[in-house]
DNA sequence: GATAGGGGTTGCATTCTCGG
DNA sequence: CCGAGAATGCAACCCCTATC
């Protein structure tokens, strides 16, 4: 488990706070942490709930039914609760800010290092690809004359399929690890931006891979750009 | 009807606190 | 120091509504 970005019993007093403010419901009470801090921490439902549950079992908010939302409402105990613990609310905010830098900077530092990696892998199968002897030519077919051309279409058509799926299994890949990060909370807006000039560069790197290749008279560049088109702004 | 998103619950693992 | 209990946090899930 990631370590935690409140301290022990802060989070609660955070939400005593919020809900000091004005009554929300739980979803508003997520979105208000997500907000108070720049969306670098946002909770998941099955921190928030526990914790008010607790709170109303103990007395300091009530909640009430609005339909098919749960509104919490600090009672005269919560404030009470949270005017004899003023002093530790202060440090809170600046507490959880310096421990959710922490984080993103280890999340930025894990995107870097394989953002180069996989330039460096991407660039070196460019090279081993360029250097390896041409396949030997299919063998003539004597009645079908555009049998040859024919033949390189399929196997053109075969790469693209073949990095279809390689590009699709990295999105996959990717995504799931930034799920995992989102929902620690540990998905900020500058890890989005490494994100972006991480690959930007990689389609970069891998247009450059595509014109050397169509220079060289490899067919099939012109379908695979459309498909990185596709792509990049997706992940 | 399928899909996506909002609102909420449950169960469980980990970490921390505190009393003996 | 150790064990029990409290606190924290997450994943998985459900239900309902809106949208396509």
């Amino acid at each position: 488990m990631s370590p935690a970005v409140f301290g022990h019993g802060h989070l609660r007093l955070y939400l005593l706070s919020l809900l000091e403010e004005r009554p929300r419901h739980g979803y508003e009470l997520i979105q208000a942490l997500g907000d108070r801090f720049g969306g670098t921490y946002v909770p998941s439902a099955g921190t928030i709930y526990p914790r008010l549950s607790k709170l109303e079992a103990e007395g300091l908010v009530t909640k009430q039914n609005d339909g098919r939302k749960t509104v919490y409402e600090i009672t005269d105990a919560g404030r009470a609760e949270l005017a004899a613990r003023r002093h530790e609310l202060d440090g809170i905010e600046s507490e959880v800010t310096d421990s959710v830098r922490r984080l993103a900077d280890e999340v930025r530092a894990s995107v870097d290092g394989a953002m180069r990696s996989l330039r460096a892998e991407l660039a070196a199968a460019a090279r081993e690809t360029r250097s390896a002897t041409p396949p030997p030519p299919p063998p003539p077919a004597p009645h079908a004359a555009g049998a040859s051309s024919s033949n390189t279409r399929l196997d053109s058509r075969l790469r693209l399929s073949e990095a279809e799926q390689a590009i699709a299994h990295f999105r996959q890949q990717l995504r799931s690890d930034l799920r995992g990060h989102a929902a620690r909370g540990e998905l900020s807006r500058e890890t989005v931006d490494v994100l972006r000039t991480g690959l930007g560069d990689l389609r970069a790197a891998v247009t450059a891979t595509l014109r050397v290749g169509s220079a060289d008279g490899a067919p099939g560049a012109a379908a695979e750009h459309d498909v990185l088109d596709d792509d990049t702004g997706a992940a």
